[in-house]
DNA sequence: AATATGACTGTCT
DNA sequence: AAGACAGCCATAT
């Protein structure tokens, strides 16, 4: 399985990024275990290149490290989103992953 | 072509 | 539990 253009795994990210429900969070591995399985390319990486560039076009407070945190200055931005959503928080202020994790569907079924 | 960098992650102190 | 280290993948110098 070959290379996909770039501007379809940007796509492919936002993709799940918009289906993630409201109050819950994935993570950027997941994100990229999903892709790399469909498309044979990119890591945790790559997604957050992608989120870096494009983020911006989605919900992006629904994707979170690993731990559950973010960068400090997303951290803050995010937290109001968290709060409003009422996305399970652990004390240290990063998402109890844990609770609100959302496991993305297999790329096929989003864009079959 | 080689190196540095970044919204990452898992393992080992 | 928190920090160091080493992989990892694509982009930009």
């Amino acid at each position: 399985m070959p290379a996909p253009d770039p501007e379809e795994y940007a796509e492919q990210v936002l993709a799940i990024v918009e289906q993630v429900p409201r109050g819950r969070v994935t993570t950027y591995g997941l994100i990229a275990e999903v892709l790399q399985e469909a498309l044979g390319v990119g890591g945790p990486r790559t997604v957050a290149g992608v989120m870096a560039r494009q983020g911006a076009l989605v919900t992006w407070w629904a994707v979170v490290r690993a731990d559950g945190s973010l960068p400090e200055h997303l951290a803050v931005e995010a937290r109001q989103e968290y709060l409003g959503e009422g996305t399970p928080l652990r004390s240290s202020g990063a998402v109890d992953v844990a609770k609100a994790v959302w496991l993305p569907p297999d790329i096929h079924k989003v864009v079959p």
